[in-house]
DNA sequence: GCCGTTTTCGGCCCGACTGTTTTCAGTCG
C-alpha cells in the first residue's frame, strides 16, 4: 500500500472521529499522521522492510504506528472498519463542502436522513435546511452555492498557468508611486505545483490607489470584494486573486502568516509557545508582558525565534523548524547557480527553434552549455531523427562549437525506451553522443512490474545517462505511471547514472518529494526544461523552484558545475 | 493520540468571520 493511500484512511479517521464529536486533540493527531504520511519521502513499505521504526515519522506515536503497521501488513484497519460502520455511507463527502463542519455534517444526517451531496442539495431547495435550529435561510443558500461551486470543480491550478498572470498583475502594479512592498504569499512562494488561490500582499502609502488600479486591471474578469486595503477578483481560469496591503511596520509577520504553510506556522506557533511567546500575523507577544512586536521584515521574525531564515520553498513542516534551530539548512540551489540546461528540443524534430538560435538565446541566459536532445525515430509523431539524420545533426552541432565565444553546445538524443524495454538507436551512434537521455513515451498504462523493468533495462544501458520524467505524469491530465521509483533511485545510484528533475511547469517530475527522496539517497539529478523553442528555456525556473522544495544545494545538481565536469560524468 | 532541557501527565496555534443570537457556536485559513 502506498503512502498516499495509507495517508487517505487516516484522514478519514479524522473526518470520521470528527464527526463523533471526538476529543479535538485526538483528531489533529490524526490529521497531522496522515498529512506527514502524504507528504513523507520515503514510501512507508520500505521503511518497514528495512525495519525502520514509524515513529520516528512525526506525529506518529505507538498507536498510530500500530494501525499503520497492521493496514500494511493485512491491507486492512479493524479500528478504522469499526468507524466506518457507525456512520452511514458518504457522509464524508459532505464535510468537502466549504461551509459545512462536523456539527453541521451529523445534524444534517441525524435530524434530516442526508447522506450524500445530492440529497443535501435537495433538502436546501426544499426549505428543509434552513428550518433547523440555529441555521437560516443565509446559511442554507451559502452551502447550496458552495456545493455549485463545487461541482464547478474550481480545483488547484498549474502553477505553470498561475505565476506568469501573477507576475504581469505584480509588474502593473509595482510602478505605481507610492507602493513599497509587493510580492505573491501563499503556496505560489512557496512554489508548490499547484496552487488554489493567490494571496498578494504589500505596503502601500495610498493603498485605496492601488486597490483602484488593482481592481480596473485588463485581466481581471471580475471583482469579489473591493474595500479601503483589501480587493478580491477572479482572472481568467477561475483564479481568485487577492490584494492586501498592510501596514509596513507588521509586514514581516504578516507576509509570514500569508506564506504558510499552515502546519509550518503551526509548528512554529507551538516552538514560539515553549519560549513563552505568542506569534500570530501581527507579531510575536510576550506572553508574561502581553507586550507586541512587531516585524516588517521575515528575516527578523525567524531570528526572534532563534531560527535561521527559512526559505519559503522549505516551509512544509518536514523538519525545517529543527534544523533552523541548529543553523543547519541547506544553501538552497538557485537560478544564477544554473550553468547550463541539459534537455532541449530543436526544429530538427519536434521543436520550434534551430540549434544556432537556441543557443544564442542560452548564451542571453548567461549558460556556458546547452544539450541539443531531440526525439529518436520511435516517436514518429514528434518527427523524431533516425540514424542518418542524427548524424548530419551531430555534424552541424560540431561545426557550431567551433565558434568558442558562443555556448557550448553537447550532442545528445532523447531516446525512446520502447515497450519491450529496447531503445531505439544503435549502439554505436549513442556511444558517439555527449548526453543520451532515455524516456518512456508510449505504453504508459504497464503494469508497474513491466514499466520497472522497462525502465531499470534503459538505465542499465550502458550508454544511456539520463531517465527523463520518470513517472511521465502530466499535471491535471495524466495521472503518473505505475513505477517503483525505490528501486529506480537505487539502480540509478548502482550504475552511477542520473534522472531528470523535468522543468517543463506540466510534469514537474520528479516531483518535490522524489527530488527529496532521491537527493537523500544520493542519486544525481539533472535539470532539463524539455524547451520546444527558445522562450521555453526559461522554464529552468520551475526546475529550480521544485528542486528547491527537495532540499536540494548545487553539489545535487548536474546542471551547476563548469562543463569539464559535466563531460567527465557523461564520458565516465 | 502525541509529546517532553519547564511536564511520562496535562497540556495541545491563533485570530477572524458569519449567522444566529441575547453571549456564542461553528467554520475557516
Amino acid at each position: 500500500m502506498k503512502n498516499t493511500a495509507v495517508a487517505k484512511v487516516f484522514q478519514d479517521i479524522a473526518d470520521l472521529l470528527e464527526l463523533k464529536g471526538e476529543n479535538p486533540f485526538k483528531i489533529r493527531a490524526y490529521q497531522r499522521a496522515a498529512r506527514a504520511i502524504e507528504h513523507l519521502p520515503k514510501e512507508i513499505e520500505i521503511m518497514l522492510e528495512e525495519g525502520e521504526d514509524l515513529q520516528k515519522i512525526p506525529g506518529v506515536g505507538e498507536a498510530i504506528a500500530k494501525k499503520i503497521t497492521e493496514l500494511m501488513t493485512t491491507a486492512k484497519l479493524e479500528y478504522y472498519e469499526k468507524l466506518r460502520a457507525e456512520f452511514p455511507e458518504g457522509i464524508s463527502t459532505l464535510l468537502d463542502i466549504p461551509g459545512v463542519g462536523p456539527k453541521t455534517a451529523m445534524r444534517l444526517t441525524s435530524e434530516l436522513g442526508i447522506k450524500t451531496v445530492d440529497e443535501l442539495e435537495k433538502a436546501i431547495q426544499e426549505g428543509k435546511v434552513a428550518k433547523l435550529f440555529r441555521l437560516g435561510d443565509k446559511t442554507a443558500e451559502n452551502i447550496r452555492h458552495q456545493i455549485q461551486a463545487l461541482r464547478r470543480k474550481d480545483q488547484r491550478i498549474p502553477i505553470g498557468e498561475a505565476l506568469p498572470m501573477v507576475e504581469e498583475i505584480l509588474e502593473a502594479l509595482r510602478p505605481i508611486p507610492g507602493v513599497k512592498n509587493l510580492i505573491a504569499a501563499g503556496s505560489l512562494r512557496r512554489f508548490r505545483e499547484t496552487v488554489g488561490d493567490i494571496d498578494l500582499m504589500g505596503t502601500a502609502d495610498n493603498p485605496d490607489e492601488v486597490i483602484q488600479v488593482f481592481t480596473q486591471l485588463p485581466q481581471i474578469r471580475e471583482v469579489l470584494a473591493q474595500g479601503p486595503t483589501k480587493a478580491s477578483v477572479i482572472v481568467p481560469g477561475g483564479l481568485q486573486v487577492d490584494l492586501r496591503l498592510v501596514e509596513h511596520d507588521s509586514f514581516g509577520s504578516l507576509l509570514q502568516y500569508f506564506t504558510g504553510s499552515k502546519e509550518h506556522n503551526i509548528c512554529l506557533r507551538e516552538k514560539g509557545m515553549k519560549q513563552g511567546l505568542k506569534l500570530s500575523e501581527y507579531g510575536i507577544t510576550d506572553r508574561t508582558t502581553e507586550k507586541l512586536e512587531k516585524f516588517d521584515n521575515e528575516e527578523d521574525f525567524y531570528h526572534r525565534l532563534g531560527l535561521q531564515y527559512i526559505s519559503p520553498e522549505l516551509r512544509e513542516a518536514r523538519g525545517e523548524i529543527e534544523i533552523a534551530e541548529q543553523g543547519a539548512l541547506p544553501r538552497l540551489i538557485q537560478m544564477s547557480d544554473i550553468r547550463g540546461d541539459l534537455h532541449v528540443h530543436s526544429d530538427w524534430s519536434d521543436g520550434h527553434d534551430s540549434i544556432a538560435e537556441l543557443a544564442t538565446a542560452a548564451k542571453v541566459m548567461g549558460y556556458e552549455y546547452l544539450a541539443i536532445t531531440d526525439h529518436s525515430i520511435g516517436l514518429g509523431i514528434a518527427r523524431g531523427l533516425n540514424e542518418e539524420r542524427l548524424r548530419q545533426q551531430i555534424a552541424e552541432i560540431r561545426k557550431l562549437n567551433e565558434h568558442p565565444e558562443g555556448v557550448h553546445l553537447l550532442t545528445g538524443i532523447e531516446v525512446d525506451i520502447r515497450a519491450d524495454g529496447k531503445i531505439d538507436l544503435p549502439e554505436e551512434l549513442l556511444a558517439e553522443l555527449d548526453i543520451v537521455i532515455a524516456a518512456v513515451h508510449s505504453a504508459m498504462s504497464q503494469s508497474e512490474e513491466q514499466m520497472t523493468r522497462r525502465v531499470l533495462g534503459a538505465i542499465e544501458n550502458p550508454h544511456v545517462d539520463v531517465i527523463a520524467h520518470p513517472t511521465c505524469r502530466l499535471l491535471g491530465e495524466r495521472e503518473p505511471v505505475a513505477i517503483d521509483l525505490e528501486a529506480v533511485f537505487r539502480a540509478a545510484i548502482k550504475n552511477n547514472k542520473a534522472l531528470e528533475i523535468n522543468a517543463m511547469p506540466e510534469r514537474l517530475d520528479l516531483k518535490d518529494i522524489h527530488i527529496f527522496r532521491a537527493r537523500e539517497l544520493g542519486v544525481k539529478l539533472i535539470l532539463g526544461t524539455d524547451a520546444h523553442s527558445r522562450a521555453q528555456l526559461s522554464f529552468m525556473k520551475f526546475g529550480v523552484g521544485i528542486a528547491r522544495r527537495g532540499w536540494c544545494e548545487p553539489e545535487h545538481i548536474l546542471n551547476t558545475p563548469p562543463l569539464k565536469e559535466v563531460l567527465a560524468f557523461l564520458h565516465r
